[in-house]
DNA sequence: GCTTGACCTGGAGTCAACTCCATGTTTTAT
DNA sequence: ATAAAACATGGAGTTGACTCCAGGTCAAGC
């Protein structure tokens, strides 16, 4: 049991994003205090994680959301079994993106070192 | 040597993108026609390329500007071998975030599939 | 010589994703 | 019982990255 403040520490995101995924959609009811404070437990903060996840893959919110809406149910339409390969790919090509830059760095960092080391 | 448009093309940026990615520094001088009209080389291109790769990489364009930046000079301070050090821990951070990714999608594929099979 | 098409510029407009703010309630410490 | 802390809400404001638009130039074809 987290307060919003413990989510957010847990999770690098400002209590104000929390919130904001709150209002769009993005997590399922949120428990309440008497007193109206959330109250977050660990299925939350791995949805917040998985989120953050996402994001980093380039999908905007509302991509997120299909997909986490997806995930609730239990039978997924062609449609869907075909849009999820689709972005697997999408994911995996920039996978292959990020590893040119890295390559890129590590070019540059050897570049660094070796004029370093000349000096 | 190719027209804005055909650079477009090769690259998938619009138009309007390329020429704000000249005006936000990140392209060496292009050269003009004397109608004033750009002219792109293959390195131009590649630089295009390589902006790509490095926004999927989550890098705002200013620090991608930073790092291109960089790449021109021969001789790097300390601070920008740390920095791209740094920076190279967070794009291995995140190939791992996206493969996480990739383990959810096959997993409710997986689950998808099955579900489909029982059926 | 006039229209068409590809390009130019400067600047305004749009959109997603926050981020901040004013105001309000509830619990806790003095 | 007054003050301070931690949270709440609704809505306005900000930011980065485009995207669109009005108005203009230039070369080519009819």
């Amino acid at each position: 049991m987290y307060t919003i403040k413990q989510a957010s520490t847990l999770t690098k995101l400002s209590i104000d994003t929390i919130r904001y995924y709150e209002k769009a959609g993005l997590l399922p009811k949120i428990k309440r205090l008497p007193n109206k404070h959330r109250v977050f437990i660990q299925p939350d903060i791995e949805r917040l994680q998985m989120i953050t996840c996402m994001k980093k893959a380039n999908l905007s919110l509302d991509e997120v959301k299909l997909y986490l809406d997806i995930a609730k149910t239990s039978n997924m339409s062609p449609e869907m079994v075909a849009g999820m390969h689709q972005h697997k790919e999408k994911v995996k090509n920039q996978m292959a993106q990020l590893q040119t830059v890295l390559d890129f760095i590590d070019e540059k960092l050897a570049e660094g070192t070796w004029l370093k080391r000349k000096a």
